[in-house]
DNA sequence: CTGTTAGCGCTTTCAA
DNA sequence: TTGAAAGCGCTAACAG
C-alpha cells in the first residue's frame, strides 16, 4: 500500500497525498479530509527508505556501545534513545564489542544509514583508531562521546572526573586515620587508568606509605575479586581500606571479608565505584563513588541536540563524581 | 560521493560500480580492481536508503523491549542483535515503555522501516492490544515474542515454563520438610501471574497449609522487599522458606533476615528467580530458579532466522527452568 | 564482461 | 489548490 494506491482510491494525484501526509497547508480542507480518511482506513505507512532517499535529514541518531553487558552503558544508551524520541528522532543502537575491525564496521554502518548524529558510549572509544574512523566517516557530523574525548572539531566529550574523585577519596580516608589503603583495578580502559592515576595522586600528596603490593590489577569479575581480595587482605593485615574501580569488584571484597571474618567497616572499609545497583544488592550496602551515569546520558543528549541544532558546545563537559556513604565505611564524623 | 561519481572517476558505467560493490562475479578482474581502488580512496559508502528502496529485504530486524532498565531484556536484545549481525542483519533496537500508545507508535516505526522481522521482548507483549497491532502492521512478517505468546499465524512465542518451575520448587521444599512457605510476587506481568499459579499448584497438590498471608504482592524493588519481608517474617515465625518472583526481591529477603537475625538457610530458606547477577552479588549468594535467559535470546534468534528463511517453526517453543542451588538453601541431600 | 534502462516510493519544484 | 515531472542513489533485468 503506497502513496500511488492511496491516490488512486482518493481520486487525486499522489503529490496531493504526499502533501496531506506531510501536513502541508496548501490542500483544500475537503480534499485533505477525504485523503486522510483513506489513509487511515488502509493503515498506510510511509516507507522510510523512500523518505530517507529524498529527504536530507531523516532524524536518525546512531548510538554505539562497546560492552553490551555493561549495565551503565546500555542504560545510558536507552536513556539517550528515550530523550531523543521526544524530539522526533529515532535511534539506531548497536553494540560493537571490543574488536577494532568490528568497530570500524559499525561506524560504517552508522554512516551509511545517514545518521544525523552519533553517540559513542564508553571510555574505550578514546583512542587513535576511533579518531581516524570518525574523521573518515563522520567529519562534519556531530559526535558525542560518553566518558571519553577526542580532539576533533565535531566531537564533544562528556567526561567524568574520576581521577579527581579517587584522589579525593584517598584524602578523606587519610584524614580519618587510614594509612594503608589498597586499590583494586581492572586497568584496561582509559577510565581505569584515570582512576589509578587518581589513587597515586592521593597517595603521593598525603605522604602515606606507598606499597606496590596494595595495587592489584584484576578482571572485572566477582569471583576473581573474591580470590584476589582474600589474598590481598590476608597477606597484608595492615590494610584498613580498599578502593575498587567498579562496584562489582567491591562485591568480591565484601565476600572476601566475610570469608576472612573481617568486620566491615570496623576492621576494613570497602569503597566501590558507580553507585550501581550492585552496591545496593550487596549486604552490607557498599559505599561507592557515584559517577552520575544518569547525568552522563542527559548531558550527552543535551550536547548532541545542541550540535544538531547548529549550536556551538564546549568540547569537553565535565561531570563531578560524589562519594555516597553507605554501610561499608564509617567516614562521616 | 555516490555511485555515479565513482563511475565517472573509474571511467565505467555506474552499473559496473554497483556490481563491484555487491561482489557480483561478472566483472573482469582488472576492472574490478580499478573500481575497488577508487572506492577505497574515496571512502565510498553506499546509501542505505537507496539500497533499501530498490531491494526487497534490507536485512533489518526490529527489536522492541518494554522495560529498558530490565537487565534481562536488554541483554536478550543485545544478544539477538549480536547473533543477527553475524548473518549480515542489522538491528533496530528500541524501548517502548509501558504506555500502549507508545507501543503502537513504535510498532509503526518498525513497520515503516521495513524491518524484515520483529522481536518483542517481555511477557507484557502478551495482550490483546499488541495482538491487534501486530495484525495491523506486521501481518505476514515473522514476529517472535520472548517470553510470551500470541495466537497469530506469523507469531512464534518462546516461553519459559515458569509455572511448572515454581510448582516444582514447592514440591522440593515440601519433600525436605518445609510446611510453611511464603511467596512474594510483583503480580503485574503475565509472567508473574504464571509464577503465582505455579505456587498455588504446588501448595495444592502437596496438601500443605494454604495461608493467604503468606502471599505478598509488592513492587519489584529492594527496599520495598526488605520492609515487606521483615513484616512477613516477623508476623509469621513459622515460615521456613520464601520464594521470590525476582532475584532483586529475594535480595530484600536476605537483607530482612539479616535485620531479624534469622540464619540463612538454617532458620529460613530464600529462593529467587532469574539466576541473575544479583543472586551472585548478594551475600550469601541466592539459590535461584534459572529461567535461562541466554537460551531465550538464542531461541528467539533461531526461530526468527528460520522464519525469515521461510521455514515453518513451532508456534510455541518451551524453555524449562532449572533450580540453581547456592547459599540460601540446603536442599541437596 | 559491460552498458542501458527501468523502476523502488517519496518529496519537491514548476506549471496549470 | 492541484497535477505533472524530475530526481534522490541504488539494484537488476535485458541487451549487446
Amino acid at each position: 500500500m503506497n502513496i500511488y494506491d492511496i491516490a488512486k482510491l482518493a481520486g487525486v494525484s499522489y503529490a496531493t497525498v504526499s502533501r496531506v501526509i506531510n501536513n502541508k497547508d496548501d490542500v483544500k480542507q475537503e480534499t485533505r479530509e477525504r485523503v486522510q480518511k483513506i489513509l487511515d482506513e488502509q493503515g498506510y505507512l510511509p516507507n522510510s527508505f523512500a523518505r530517507g532517499l529524498s529527504m536530507s535529514g531523516m532524524k536518525l541518531i546512531g548510538i554505539l556501545l562497546i560492552d553490551v553487558r555493561n549495565l551503565h552503558h546500555s542504560n545510558t544508551a536507552f536513556h539517550i534513545e528515550t530523550e531523543f524520541s521526544k524530539f522526533g528522532y529515532t535511534s539506531f543502537i548497536a553494540g560493537c564489542g571490543l574488536d577494532n575491525t568490528k568497530q570500524e564496521e559499525y561506524l560504517r554502518v552508522m554512516a551509511s544509514r545517514n545518521v544525523d548524529g552519533l553517540v559513542l558510549i564508553g571510555s574505550r572509544f578514546q583512542n587513535e583508531e576511533t579518531r581516524k574512523n570518525i574523521k573518515k566517516y563522520f567529519s562534519g557530523k556531530p559526535v558525542v562521546i560518553a566518558n571519553g574525548y577526542l580532539d576533533l572539531p565535531n566531537v564533544c566529550g562528556i567526561v567524568d572526573e574520576e581521577r579527581k574523585a579517587v584522589a579525593g577519596v584517598v584524602d578523606l580516608l587519610v584524614s580519618r586515620g587510614h594509612r594503608n589503603i589498597a586499590f583494586i583495578n581492572d586497568y584496561v580502559t582509559f577510565s581505569a587508568q584515570e582512576k589509578e592515576a587518581g589513587f597515586m595522586e592521593g597517595i603521593g600528596r598525603n605522604n602515606i606509605l606507598y606499597n606496590e603490593n596494595n595495587i592489584r590489577h584484576i578482571k572485572t569479575d566477582i569471583d576473581v575479586s573474591v580470590i584476589e581480595s582474600e589474598k590481598l587482605f590476608s597477606l597484608n593485615r595492615e590494610i584498613t581500606a580498599a578502593i575498587y574501580s567498579e562496584d562489582i569488584m567491591a562485591v568480591g571484597g565484601v565476600k572476601a571479608c566475610a570469608r576472612l571474618d573481617l568486620k566491615i567497616p570496623a576492621d576494613i572499609s570497602i569503597i566501590g565505584f558507580n553507585n550501581s545497583i550492585y552496591s545496593e544488592v550487596s549486604t552490607p550496602r557498599i559505599t561507592t563513588i557515584d559517577n552520575k551515569r544518569y547525568d552522563l546520558g542527559a548531558k550527552c543528549t543535551d550536547a548532541l541536540y545542541a550540535m544538531l541544532k547548529g549550536k556551538k558546545v564546549e568540547p569537553v563537559v565535565k561531570i563531578v563524581p560524589e562519594l555516597i556513604h553507605k554501610e561499608t565505611t564509617d567516614l562521616l564524623k
